[in-house]
DNA sequence: ATTCTCCTATCTATCAGTAGGTAGATAAAT
DNA sequence: ATTTATCTACCTACTGATAGATAGGAGAAT
């Protein structure tokens, strides 16, 4: 451990709750205590909550969108591969939902900074998707339905697998798509 | 309001509650707060909050149900337009999320009855779908898949609908499925 | 070199608010 | 008399948040 850089083991531990039971599922406290600080300190790093809740949205959709690279980049069949594994990726390894899907569930009672980060995922997703089929010479209205159906398609099939613990579930659902 | 039935108003109220911000978004102190009563009161009709999870997961699922009617019943084609529709009015009408869906994002929290029901819920669905997909002459295997892609799409659906505020988003989403 | 000042990261201690839950009383209906 | 549905009054636990103290390091001024 070079650097226990205490603002990122905060995010690790939060991003981990929060994927698991939602935006109150994790606490200053509980965070405080698995590192093992006083929850003031945590409070230095982040001053409130909907903060931590906001920068929490803000890595993980980088963090999501780095692994996707460019849509303009490789081959349209290529990338939507891609996109469906990181998603096949994100539950099967940390054996956790999409942030921003559980932060979607509930949008209606976050505070603003962190539905509106949410929302910012959601727009980049569509985005993204909309390049891609649109390379692959879709036209745009049917590009914005595929998009959005892929997103839908793949968030749902996170909860179905999660919600009756099987993770064949997620591959069955969306076998369609790649 | 021949009878106010103060056990069904908890629940309508929950549910509410519930299908906006999930588990921890309804309290006992609230409800009561609702209906004019006190959070002991709240307590005769459902000793624990978990009783009262389960009791709303139960009551949502067997709603549900009753809207779609015998999976044996009608036209096989009509009844899952019927089932996309059901969905739909879910979002549309109350302007809320599924119940299960949310409750399906938090599963690993939730106390073990209330996921139970809300598993049995999908199960229901899986199973529902199944029927009516082989009666299309599907494959008992493709029946399986195109359940599973079902549920999720439209869960995920109304996740990117409500979370960019855009119901049409909903629409776009599940436009290949009916 | 030493001292002064500032910043970082933590601490202790505390607050008001809310959570779910319980015991026991009460009034009305059966 | 018993049951039903409510009440009052309380408990313990936890929430996010704040004020103020502290220790240690970095850089500049003396």
């Amino acid at each position: 451990m070079a650097k226990p850089d205490t603002a990122e083991r905060i995010l690790d531990i939060a991003e981990k709750a929060a994927r698991t039971g939602g935006y109150n599922a994790f606490s200053f406290r509980e965070i405080a205590a698995e590192i093992g600080i006083k929850s003031a300190s945590v409070h230095y790093h982040f001053p409130t909550k909907e903060a931590l809740g906001e920068a929490l949205a803000e890595r993980y959709s980088g963090n999501f969108f780095k692994v996707l690279g460019d849509p303009q980049g490789a081959e349209p069949a290529e990338l939507l591969k891609r996109y469906v594994a990181a998603y096949g990726a994100a539950l099967k390894q940390d054996g956790l939902m999409c942030l921003c899907g559980v932060f979607g569930a509930e949008i209606a009672d976050l505070p603003p900074p962190v539905a509106r980060a949410t929302r910012a995922f959601f727009e980049r997703n569509l985005d993204w998707l909309r390049q891609v089929h649109c390379r692959q010479g879709m036209a745009p209205e049917q590009a914005e339905k595929a998009a959005a159906h892929m997103i839908a398609a793949l968030e749902g099939a996170m909860i179905l697998a999660r919600a009756m613990g099987d993770a064949a579930l997620f591959d069955a659902a969306v076998a369609r798509l790649s």
